[in-house]
DNA sequence: TGTATATAGTTGCATATGCAACTAATATGG
DNA sequence: CCATATTAGTTGCATATGCAACTATATACA
């Protein structure tokens, strides 16, 4: 009636299993956390923003439909719209009207946006180099993320 | 003044690391979504919910501090607070004092807070399975462990 | 013992997110 | 060409989260 294992005819999953995904979730939320808070010491704006940002940057001439922008980030559209007019009071951000489809808008990242990234991107960058990339060398990564790799792939079908 | 590959003296991580990093990062969002999004097709609570039964669950009788729980969901302590609140509400949960510390408060699971988790246990093990193990055969999947735990092993300390 | 400091938990207020209903524009199919 | 269904984006309202200030207990230490 008790012993240290209880509870479990949830023995559906190996041992093996549960700790690779909740070391999944845990480890993503730890690292992405870290960086959060990394961000915010040097007071700068949400992760959020950041990826936005970094998606505009890396975007054919610095813009995307909001559309796309959300399927990037992973955001559903409602947030699309409101991050976006956040950083667009912000200055970070203008939007503009699609010519071709009435009903599209584009983010386009501004060049105060393309600098604030630019800032943010070095503690980014450095946290996640402490607190992930330092654990592995060159193969382990390149295993590590082909893994990843597989999971995503299929992921992304799923979510269609 | 364009090219594929533009603005990059971001060069500072090799293209294994970024995609390592953001292939983690999408992987977590994409399944973490699909098992919240599978649940509330179902017409069950979040995975925050489940998330904090299943901590009581396993725990030594079925109750943990707040202040262990939190660390162990990595909720911060306001959330705890209120998500134990609503728990508390939907009879999943009771909450006593602490005896010996007269700051503690224990949540402890109900039976009732058993049977949901126990309810909801399938529909987040089979989405798991079918978007996360699916991809890896037994030997892979404890290479993916290892790799992971090692994140986390040091990712905790540097977040107390 | 008495004072200072740290820890556990709560709460008010501001902000962010989720949901569902809405507008406007495009695609589809007769 | 018209009626209908889709898609992009927005918005009001309810809920959840973050922050900072607060209470109460516990610990440290002079």
């Amino acid at each position: 009636m008790k012993g240290s294992k209880n509870t479990n005819n949830d023995r559906d999953w190996t041992d093996t299993e549960t700790e690779a995904w909740m070391g999944l979730v845990k480890a993503q939320q730890l690292l992405s956390r870290n960086v959060e808070d990394e961000l915010k010491k040097k007071g700068y704006p949400p992760l959020n923003w950041y990826d936005v940002l970094w998606e505009l940057d890396r975007a054919e001439d610095g813009s995307l439909r909001l559309n796309d922008l959300g399927k990037r980030v992973l955001f559903d559209k409602y947030n699309v719209t409101r991050i976006v007019q956040r950083l667009e009071e912000e200055g970070l951000v203008s939007r503009t009207q699609c010519p071709v489809d009435g009903r599209g808008i584009f983010a386009c990242i501004t060049d105060k946006g393309r600098m604030l990234r630019r800032e943010m991107w070095p503690v980014y960058k450095e946290t996640v180099k402490k607190s992930f990339f330092s654990k592995f060398n060159k193969k382990e990564l390149k295993e590590l993320k082909n893994f990843i790799e597989r999971i995503q792939a299929s992921g992304l079908e799923e979510t269609i």
